[in-house]
RNA sequence: GGGAAGUUUCCAGAGCGGUCAAAUGGGGCAGACUGUAAAUCUGUUGUCUACGACUUCGGUGGUUCGAAUCCAUCACUUCCCA
């Protein structure tokens, strides 16, 4: 993996870039859509690629493990073989499942130990095994395993929770270094910091992350409930300390207006359940702002779906359509709100890099935060 | 023509003397959703000058301190027999 910086906004932390890896080329700022179990749902991977154009998407370690389970996985030649993908791909360890599925889960200083959420079956996932199993996934960018702590969290337990994760990271990377990629492919191996919301625990964590000499690092524990200032202050007392010359991947984040900030406190990567998960649930974000399909307002609205979009259910199909498919709960509601989230997000991640790089970037910036938090 | 059952708040459907503005489901309306146990979850759904008041349970008239609940009658619906 390569990250090239192609030019830094001046007035903000933002920068634009490019990553070159055996799966090709990623701009930076991008956003990743999140295929958890090897599937973006509700979105075929032909229009992920032609239409929404995606460089780079997600699947998850703990649920491509429990199912269809790593003998398949193998069989198949790995996850892109697997699911007809050629591009990118990153896995996520389980680390947000420790928080998701916590009532399931049990940490030790060994690892985590699942009660699967399917059968209830036990399973432990250690730095070392959550390692092999990415190597067998064979994904782009791997994960270390972490604790993704909840909010609100003391600070005593943010603190000793931090403790396991960088030990779990000193064996993870450790076991990284130790073994080689399955197939004719390399891989990365991202450290995550963690530290909830207090400062001083963040800044230890930047730099014990800034210290494995990772070729690229990411921030978690973010976006789980806390204020949001408080993650952009997370965020900037971190992007101090973590190295300017490579990736920064800020987990599960989120909100349009989340990506902007994000993008001008330094984040290159952004990923999030949003676009798929809100839009199955009706909801639709512009450039103008959001949009609750299901709302009476647009009954009779025969307009497209977004004109400022750049998707072609944008123009094909009427916010009035829209509205009675997502009622009716049909499938193909969940596809075009999907499409239209994701593409939007795409779109979204490319006018932010292409005012980079013309330096519209700074006095864009809050107008359109402002903007797209806007309720229609 | 004879017999039986029924008519409840948008719909279906409970309730069978007071604790009923009336269960439950559906529908409607609104909200939530941030490294996906989510095509999920939550709230709300008679009116109002709104922690109280008013009008509702086919119509009308009764019984009763008190009726969606009991009685009479009218209307309508469904089913069975001719």
């Amino acid at each position: 993996m390569k990250f090239e910086i192609t030019y830094s906004d001046p007035r903000t932390s933002a920068r634009a870039g490019v990553i070159t890896t055996d799966h090709g080329e990623v701009n930076t700022p991008i956003f990743m859509p999140v295929g958890t179990v090897g599937s973006v749902k509700g979105v075929h991977q032909k229009e992920l690629h032609d239409d929404i154009n995606a460089k780079i998407i997600l699947g998850n370690t703990y649920h491509l493990y429990l199912r269809p389970g790593m003998d398949v996985i193998k069989a198949a030649g790995g996850l892109h073989k697997f699911i007809g993908w050629d591009r990118n791909i990153l896995t996520d360890s389980g680390g947000f499942q420790v928080f998701s599925l916590a009532e399931n889960r049990k940490i030790t200083r060994e690892g985590v130990t699942f009660r699967s959420h399917i059968d209830g079956s036990k399973h432990i996932f250690t730095p070392e095994n959550v390692v092999d199993t990415e190597r067998i996934i064979g994904s782009d960018f791997m994960m270390a395993l972490d604790e993704c702590t909840p909010y609100p969290c003391t600070y005593e337990y943010a603190k000793k929770s931090l403790k396991i994760t960088h030990s779990w990271l000193e064996r993870g990377v450790k076991h990284f270094l130790e073994t080689e990629p399955l197939y004719s492919h390399s891989q990365a191996y991202l450290p995550i910091v963690q530290g909830s919301v207090y400062k001083d625990l963040r800044e230890e964590s930047a730099e014990f992350i800034a210290s494995q000499n990772m070729q690229a690092n990411a921030i978690g524990g973010l976006s789980v409930g806390e204020p949001v200032e408080m993650m952009y202050e997370m965020i900037e007392v971190v992007n101090n300390i973590l190295p300017k010359d490579k990736p920064r991947y800020l987990m599960g984040v989120g909100t349009p207006a989340n990506i902007i900030e994000g993008v001008a406190r330094g984040i290159d990567m952004f990923d999030c359940v949003m676009p798929t998960r809100n839009g199955r649930n009706g909801m639709l974000f512009t450039k103008k702002g959001t949009i609750n399909i299901k709302n009476e307002k647009w009954k009779y609205d025969f307009s497209e779906l977004d004109p400022d979009g750049t998707s072609f259910v944008d123009h094909e199909y009427s916010r009035a359509y829209l509205r009675h498919l997502v009622i009716s709960g049909e499938r193909l509601a969940a596809q075009i709100a999907s499409i239209h989230n994701l593409a939007f997000y795409l779109e979204l991640v490319r006018e932010i890099r292409e005012r980079i790089l013309d330096g519209t970037f700074a006095d864009w910036k809050d107008g359109a935060v402002k903007q797209m938090m806007e309720r229609l």
